[in-house]
DNA sequence: AAAAAAATTTAGACTAACCTAAAAATATAT
DNA sequence: ATATATTTTTAGGTTAGTCTAAATTTTTTT
């Protein structure tokens, strides 16, 4: 049978919340996750259970089986999809598309998931860098390092984020980072760990540890 | 408040039962189109009244309230500017894309729409020939003729359809009839009501009755 | 205009997804 | 190792949207 939206967003907090090793979620977490209550959180983890999509015993945290992990694997494929279509048809902002784009990843169609996927051209990342899945469900993580992992004199290539909120996103817009810009981190601050970047060569600016924290980044 | 994808669904066929000059709608054809039962109807009218959407007593049937159209309307614009999209854009059949859109009308989002039509460039009719509500919710029914309407002799172009199951559409394919398409009745059959119709000026075919009440279509 | 039929509403129940409060299990601190 | 704190589960309840069966209202027929 079917999952339901809300069985498809458990699945993919689940996912998202396990990382790439796999490891248990907490009930609380997920709680937070999906702003419910623990006590709601067992209710669905007994459900998603009883239809073979999580491993989970009592008080021992939850996984996904490999069914689970192909649903959650598809819903992301859908959200990020319809990320680039937003942005790159629709000319919505980075920074706008990831509410909208959680409703469209809960339309069912295999069809139009595929169509849309050839209409954008195939496109392997979303408009914040994050890799789309395959149509067989392959999800391949590019290791980025993250900007705090870079050495002062080292450039680099920006390629992703991992805070998506819109706040975060105009912050970088304001900075004029973008998805493709050349770092290059000319001082690092000891007292703050802020840093000085030179963007494509061209202007310099400060960012704090908090934004640094949050730029994936690849080497050249 | 929002509406619920149940309440925007029943406004939305509230809209099409009461037809152009707004009559009473019964419960019974709720529960039909709904396909639900008599009982869960009255919960939701109760309900949908409560909210200001219809105007509603008891046994005496159900009609949009100023409200109700305008949320009717705006689901009627969504699902018409989606099916285009679908159709014009990923190249799904006309047969293909009233499902799919019957989800893609309940996202909401105000700047979605407003950009997807844009998007498509403003389209006026959607693919089975059904006029798009505007931004502002001004829905103008084209006055079309049912080919039933039409006399041996008259030329007339194919606008739109009134059965839009994915078999009539079928059908009409494999008669080569689609929207645009300039039809000449040559002759009517007393019996059936049967008509032989010339297609572009060039090949011939009859089509049942069945098919010419199904047929919307304009004097040129 | 009374009787019969049809349509509609009410009454009472179910499921999915949530909640609070209390109980039980696990983890942490002394 | 016992006491305390934290996490998780259970118990019992709520709301939206549905259901069946019974009661009521309206419509149709005689």
């Amino acid at each position: 049978m079917q999952n339901s939206f809300t069985e498809e967003n458990y699945l993919k907090i689940i996912h998202a919340l396990s990382g790439r090793e796999g490891v248990e979620v907490s009930t609380n977490a997920l709680a937070e996750s999906t702003a419910t209550r623990a006590a709601s959180v067992t209710d669905m983890l007994r459900k998603l259970a009883e239809k073979g999509l999580i491993h989970y015993k009592k008080y021992q945290g939850v996984r996904l089986t490999g069914a689970g992990e192909k649903v959650a694997i598809s819903v992301i494929r859908k959200h990020r999809l319809w990320e680039v279509f937003l942005v790159e048809k629709l000319g919505f902002g980075w920074d706008e598309v990831h509410e909208i784009a959680e409703e469209l990843e809960h339309i069912p169609s295999d069809e139009l998931v595929e169509r849309l996927d050839a209409f954008l051209g195939h496109p392997r990342f979303d408009p914040h860098g994050d890799p789309i899945p395959d149509a067989k469900g392959n999800l391949t993580d590019p290791d980025y390092l993250i900007l705090t992992d870079v050495n002062v004199g080292e450039k680099v290539l920006m390629m992703g984020v991992l805070d998506h909120a819109p706040s975060f996103l105009q912050h970088l817009d304001r900075s004029g980072i973008t998805l493709g810009s050349v770092l290059e981190i000319t001082e690092i601050n000891e007292y703050d760990k802020s840093a000085s970047v030179r963007i494509n060569g061209t202007n310099t600016l400060f960012i704090s540890l908090e934004v640094s924290k949050n730029l994936l980044v690849q080497r050249r």
